[in-house]
DNA sequence: GGTTTACCATACGGATGAGTATGGATCGCT
DNA sequence: AGCGATCCATACTCATCCGTATGGTAAACC
């Protein structure tokens, strides 16, 4: 939480800028990355960041391999370790759902998706994550055409619900109802 | 065609800007909408917009609303006359899935959704025809709560698609493999 | 054919935000 | 305590892009 506006005047890291722009990216979107509003959110001039960074560029670049890292471990990570192959995607979908703010970048990111620095990014990511819901297909039962295609409808699913909920706010869902919805995906997405 | 860089030097109209507006925000996103570039790409100058628009701002919501009107007609209208209430949906996949054009216009303002102007158009475009899915499958024989979760899934996967295999270029599904992808989403997503 | 109206060019003002230059402050080490 | 390296402030320059002011040209109507 050390990215508020309290004047903490401790010196500044590289790595405090990098969290402090996932985190402005997160609340206001990638067009917002401005470095002296940056500056000023962190207390300071553009005189520090200039030091730690080369470019405005630069500081968007190490933070999104930042986040490509962080997300690497962590999104997948725990998920790996679900004994049970038949039991994996429910519990994934279920857990995914719950979560929160992993998903405030992601869904981010993918309202920046005309910045050239951010396609590659998520271009790698999103291919991970379908790489390894394939394979949790597969080993669900399905053979292996269906699941990468599965793999497809799923990921897709994802991607276009962070869209529609979080970004547009259509007519903003309520628990329960999201709660239903999570297991009308379950009941149609995976196979029994 | 009217729209590319031939010196076509008849007068414009406000319509020919918007409708070079909305050519432009298809090929280059929202943030690419500047006067001086448009009107360099028309062949006139800043005079010449700042007499048929206030303001780039009012530019930009009449080229919006121009498209969600057209749409409107467009994308629904057609469909709504297939007959069999039960062949309808296949139909309507099998449809969309082979469209371009029109759903190039939609994957750019998905990825401008942090531009205000855009929220309020997309929102009310996708909740339309996320209105009209849900009619669509109970008519397939869903009932009513179901087709809803339903139709939020299918729409979801429909922005996800365009995300995923428009935006980023994910390795590049070719055509059969698509086809085979709208097959597989027909068979999961639409009930027998 | 001359005047009104519609459309456009040119030239400017002003705001914003990236990047640079340079000197000052503070930390770490001896 | 003193000194070098690290970190930051201030004060610029420069490019971009929106919007304005104003005069010019071509179509339209009488």
């Amino acid at each position: 939480m050390n990215v508020s506006s309290k004047p903490e005047r401790t010196r500044l890291s590289a790595e405090d800028w990098e969290l402090a722009a996932l985190h402005l990216i997160a609340e206001q979107g990638v067009g917002a990355l401005a470095v002296e509003a940056l500056a000023r959110q962190l207390g300071v001039t553009k005189g520090s960041f200039y030091w730690h960074f080369r470019t405005r560029e630069a500081l968007l670049q190490a933070a999104l391999e930042r986040w490509e890292q962080y997300g690497e471990r962590e999104v997948l990570g725990q998920i790996e370790q679900i004994a049970d192959p038949r039991k994996r995607l429910p519990e994934l979908f279920r857990r995914v759902a719950h979560e929160l703010q992993p998903h405030r970048v992601y869904a981010a990111l993918l309202k920046a998706l005309d910045h050239p620095q951010v396609v590659p990014v998520m271009a790698r990511v999103s291919q991970r994550r379908m790489e390894f819901l394939t394979t949790a297909y597969r080993e669900a039962g399905l053979p292996a055409p269906e699941a990468l295609n599965r793999a497809r409808l799923t990921y897709a699913a994802y991607v276009g619900f962070l869209q529609l909920n979080f970004t547009l706010g259509l007519p903003r869902i309520n628990h329960e109802e999201f709660d239903a919805y999570v297991e009308h995906m379950i009941a149609t997405l995976i196979p029994v």
